[in-house]
DNA sequence: ATCTAATCCTTAGAAAGTTGAATCAATTGG
DNA sequence: CCAATTGATTCAACTTTCTAAGGATTAGAT
């Protein structure tokens, strides 16, 4: 076996990779009985914290409106609901309920905990590796991700 | 810093990798004057060679209607185009046009070129370790995904 | 050979989501 | 205290999707 099969391999392993994500969310969606823009509302507000409805506007890459019906669907299947700011009432606290911190815990609590579970078999030298090389993979991605953005803003 | 930590840091790392993907996906199709769905069609098309309108609809979930406009668009675009199966004359074969392979090289191209040089920047054993993990995440992905099925047709 | 059933793609109509602009309410600064 | 700004929502137009039905082609049976 030679070193480029081995890199084709790795390749195409990333690939795989990010299909298998793809389809778990399309699965965790479904189960939710929510779609994939509503499901990635929940995810930002579970990594972020409540959020103002612009906030996670901008965090889930949608506009204003979408995110109004997107929030409205949320509170519908009680997963989210909305707190007027004392402060300043224009603004709106969109955060998780009780429910769905409890949806969201029994979806990706046990992926994150085999997950968890599969990268402790790792020692520290190997994990160093895996994260080197993760980041390299990142760093890539982000430089072409600017090369698209101006040769598509340039035309 | 302990192991605990890294781990985490680990994991922060595969999220961030499949943002950056994701923002590529999105940058790409804007470029190309696609929407997702589209190039999931093209990137299909690029990895698996001519397929016929019901095979492409499977690999990028997507009903058979949904395939039809989608393939419209496509040749609209002038990025793949239709033929009829000489063999079985129901079938049509969708296949990228010159133009549509040049997109995809020119989008794509640099990505996969700095990814491969990158790569083999590791040794053969370091490698090896990568796609360990690697597999492993995937079996860790798939095993959810069938648990997800499952407790969803279940329901 | 012909008739029937199965297969493949397309079309049509309905449903769902997103966008961008307009609107209403609340806040800030001059 | 009024004008400009900010935040969220609403609304109409557009896009995409799905399901169901239709038309063409092939395969199998009589």
């Amino acid at each position: 076996m030679s070193k480029q099969f081995r890199v084709q391999v790795v390749a195409k392993a990333v690939q795989e990779l990010q299909d298998a994500t793809d389809l778990i969310d399309e699965l965790a969606a479904r189960r939710l009985g929510i779609n994939r823009t509503d499901l990635r509302c929940l995810s930002r507000l579970t990594a972020r914290g409540p959020l103002t409805a612009s906030e996670l506007a901008a965090a889930a890459g949608l506009t204003g409106g979408a995110a109004t019906t997107a929030i409205d669907r949320l509170e519908r299947a009680d997963l989210a609901g909305r707190v007027r700011d004392t402060a300043d009432r224009r603004r709106v606290l969109v955060h998780l309920t009780e429910q769905g911190q409890r949806a969201v815990q029994e979806i990706w609590g046990p992926i994150a905990a085999d997950a968890q579970a599969e990268l402790l078999q790792f020692s520290v030298a190997e994990l160093e590796l895996i994260e080197t090389f993760l980041r390299r993979a990142l760093h890539n991605q982000a430089h072409h991700a600017d090369r698209l953005r101006e040769e598509t803003l340039g035309t």
